[in-house]
Order: C-alpha cells, then sequence, then structure tokens
DNA sequence: CCGGATGTAACAGAAGCTGTTGCGACAGGG
DNA sequence: CCCTGTCGCAACAGCTTCTGTTACATCCGG
C-alpha cells in the first residue's frame, strides 16, 4: 500500500482541527494532529504547511503556536485539499516517446490525454461534493463504540 | 512521472492490434508492439498477459505466434482495460492505523471510504464511456502530419 | 525435429512516499 | 533581554512500485 495517502492525512488533520474549533480549541499543534492521525509531526507540518500555501489553515509561530482553519469546515472542500496537497493525477501517458513512426503512436497521446482529462473532471466534481464539515460529521457517525467497555 | 502508464500501454497495444485487423493483418508479435510503443517486449507481454487473462485479446504460440482482439474493438472498453491492469486506486487511506482513542481517528476510515467509493465509481463511469474503437478513431485524428516532408 | 515466439523469474535502476533526525528561525512570557 | 516551545526545512534511510532488461524454459506450426 504504497497509494497516496497525503489527501487522507490532509482530510483527518482539517477535520480534527474543525472538531477542535467546535469545542473551543483555537488551534492546535502539529504534535497534537499527529497523535491522532499517529504519525510524525513532521509529517504533519508538511501537509499542514500544503494547506497554508493554499490558504486552508493559518498557523501562529512563536510560543503558544499552532495551527488553525483559515475558515469554517462548510466552505472547504476535498477538491481544494486535493489541489492543495498536489497528489499524482491518477493515470499517466507513455514514459518514453512513442514511435512516431506508427500511426498509432503519433496519435495516441493526445486521444488518451482527452480520455484522462474527462476522468480527472469527474473525479474533481466528486471530491467538490464533499466538505471538511461533511468528513468531520461522517467520522463521528462512523466511529464504533469501544468493543468492551 | 512514475505514475502509473499501465492503462496508456495497453490501450495503446489494443489499439494497434484493431489498426492491424482492420489492415487484414489477423495477428501481431510483442515485438511488433514493442516497436511501436517504444518499450521492451516483455513489457508488452506482461501486460498483454494482463489482458489475456481478462479475455480481452487471444494468443497463439508456437511458430507464427502472435497477440489479436478477442472481439470487435468498438465493445473493448477502457473499464474493462481498467480492471485487466489492475491499477491501484488514485487515493489510499492511512498506511498505520489512526489514533482509535480520538474520534476522529475512530471514524474517518470508512467516512473517506465512501467518498474514494464515490470517486472510483464516477472514474469507472468515465473509463466505460471510451471504447479500444473511439481510441483508434482519435489516434488516426490526432496525429499531426510529418513535419517537413 | 527446428525455429520463432511466448511465459516467467530474477534483477537493477529510478522515483515517490513516509518516517526520522537535526538545526535554524520565530515570538510570547517571564 | 533571554528562554522556551513550536514551526520551517533540509537531509537521509527504508520501503514499495514501476519499468526495463536478461535469461531460460516452454510451446507448437511447418
Amino acid at each position: 500500500m504504497a497509494a497516496n495517502s497525503r489527501l487522507t492525512i490532509a482530510a483527518h488533520a482539517l477535520a480534527w482541527l474543525a472538531l477542535a474549533r467546535r469545542r473551543g480549541q483555537e488551534v492546535l499543534t502539529s504534535e497534537q494532529v499527529a497523535a491522532s492521525v499517529n504519525t510524525n509531526p513532521v509529517v504533519i507540518r508538511r501537509s499542514l504547511g500544503d494547506l497554508r500555501r493554499a490558504g486552508l489553515v493559518e498557523v501562529r509561530r512563536g510560543a503558544g503556536a499552532g495551527w488553525s482553519l483559515s475558515r469554517e469546515p462548510e466552505r472547504i472542500t476535498l477538491l481544494e485539499v486535493y489541489d492543495a496537497v498536489d497528489a499524482r493525477p491518477p493515470f499517466g501517458l507513455h514514459r518514453t516517446e512513442p514511435n512516431l513512426e506508427c500511426p498509432i503512436g503519433r496519435g495516441i497521446r493526445p486521444a488518451l490525454s482527452g480520455v484522462y482529462g474527462r476522468v480527472e473532471h469527474a473525479l474533481r466534481q466528486e471530491l467538490a461534493a464533499t466538505s471538511i464539515a461533511d468528513v468531520l460529521r461522517e467520522s463521528l457517525a462512523n466511529r464504533q463504540e469501544p468493543a468492551g467497555r
């Protein structure tokens, strides 16, 4: 499973920030977020750094520093997160140029680019339909009760 | 560009087989296909082997061996090719389990699975809308004339 | 049988992602 | 003014995946 988990990590961090905000805690440190995602704080700083450059979160430095959402979670879509983390597109073209002497080799790349463009568009539409608030709500609805307690 | 070019390679090979069939040449060797894709014949055999297991192409062994389409290119969709080559899904979940003590960590995975499932569904619908015959037609339409001749 | 082509294993190189360490930069509090 | 906690970022290792390559066994039409 070496697939892209960047979008997952970023969405997790944002949902956690959204929940903290709702609970009245304005900022979280990268270490606090990392504790929930179960990874290294530097990984979280990298991810939140992408989101900061995209204007989705804000950071305060110095003592008492931490991260907070730039706007309400209802107005942050997964599409924005997807663009912010710069995930790799699902399909790539030939990594070496096809043989241009061949009629297929000559025209296949624009042909597939068209198809892949439509796929990407459909993917983006789906991501745009879900907000961080939706993710947060779904997460809270889906949490199972602790097994034996 | 380490992205998945498997679908691209397979679609290229199939379009080439479709064109050869239209021209009256029933079978092509992996070497002939590799010459158009501009890669190693073993790469093509791997790819076409996937397609053979999915029933999209047939292979004849022995002398005069080679590959041919199992059915008309109009009836082979890119979705079938996608399933045959077993490309990786665009998004992956956490590679380490999130912290289950945290309300987000507990419910985020099913929440994101739902979103990712909808994305995958949209992607599949787009791929199902394009056939190898479409790819062939688009390729022939898009080939640019040789620069100076 | 022979020859040409496939099937498949094994390996190397390149690239990407994650995790980790280390250190400089920054700012609020004492 | 310094101290301390936190971020920013570079660098590196480990892992995995993908592609390309070589090598060799297997198959089967002529």
